[in-house]
DNA sequence: AGTGAAATGTAGCATGTGCTACACTGTAAT
DNA sequence: ATTACAGTGTAGCACATGCTACATTTCACT
């Protein structure tokens, strides 16, 4: 009895851990690209609250993995998988935040729970907060 | 210019999966106390997919770090402090599960993405996902 | 062209979280 | 009482993610 020893949930919890990182990087990436042209490895190591040494390890690793393209002293730069990366994470985390909002949690608070959240949602409760968030006027106005 | 470097989104992400491993693991020993009796080693293990060395790493530091109590070859038991912060997560954990039932997620959805959102949802956010799912009946219902 | 500051790289360390391999304990069944 | 097996402990490894300290490169400015 009781062959089902493992839950699920865990499992899912710790392989999403791995990609997590790489979901900041390459979003922060496309972010600080569209907002100044290039971006550095210091723009990442401000972004994240971390130092120069630490973003150059994580890219090392992104670069290891295919997500981004760089060589010595040069900017940081996605490549397609790194892009296909960005747009897929920065979507999730729109949705997440519209969701938020339209919840009616706080802007603030909203935008912190957004970054932890994002990385755990299934594309199934994704779509279930999309609809949500465009059509949900209709109910909190009710007493 | 620009002074405010660092998002504050990103530290509390980082600072948080500092204690998402102790949560789950207080969680889990109160889970299966309950169920079992007492919780060992190896229920542990079982449970969240990994060896009994993992495990037992991570109760030395929980442990260390106040949570559970336990001696060699005798099972893992909570302290005050970890039994608080069981109590804690599973407040949390059942507040995420049922919102994201009361949303209309799939029951085997919902328990993957409550054991990942979970960690990640301010108080703010916990109490309004309260209130939804406590009175959400009159607005689904409208094609 | 030369220089100084900012950016980047590297060496070496710590801690967390995972593993395999092997040693030891404890207990149930004979 | 012995034994066999499940549970537990330990040694030693790997890798991710963080750091400080120091070396190197780039670039803007004179």
């Amino acid at each position: 009895m009781s062959r089902k020893v493992v839950k699920n949930e865990y499992i899912r919890t710790r392989r999403d851990h791995a990609t997590e990182v790489a979901e900041d990087y390459v979003e922060a990436i496309e972010e600080i690209q569209s907002e100044t042209g290039t971006c550095r490895v210091v723009d990442l190591a401000r972004r994240f609250g971390v130092t120069h040494v630490t973003v150059n390890k994580t890219v090392g690793r992104l670069q290891r993995d295919g997500f981004v393209d760089t060589e010595p002293y040069a900017p940081v730069a996605l490549t397609r998988k790194g892009k296909k990366l960005a747009s897929q994470s920065s979507r999730r985390h729109e949705i997440v935040l519209s969701f938020l909002l339209a919840l009616g949690v706080s802007e603030e608070t909203a935008k912190m729970d957004a970054e932890g959240i994002e990385h755990h949602v299934s594309e199934e409760t994704l779509l279930i907060m999309q609809a949500f968030s465009s059509q949900d006027a209709g109910c909190s106005t009710a007493k």
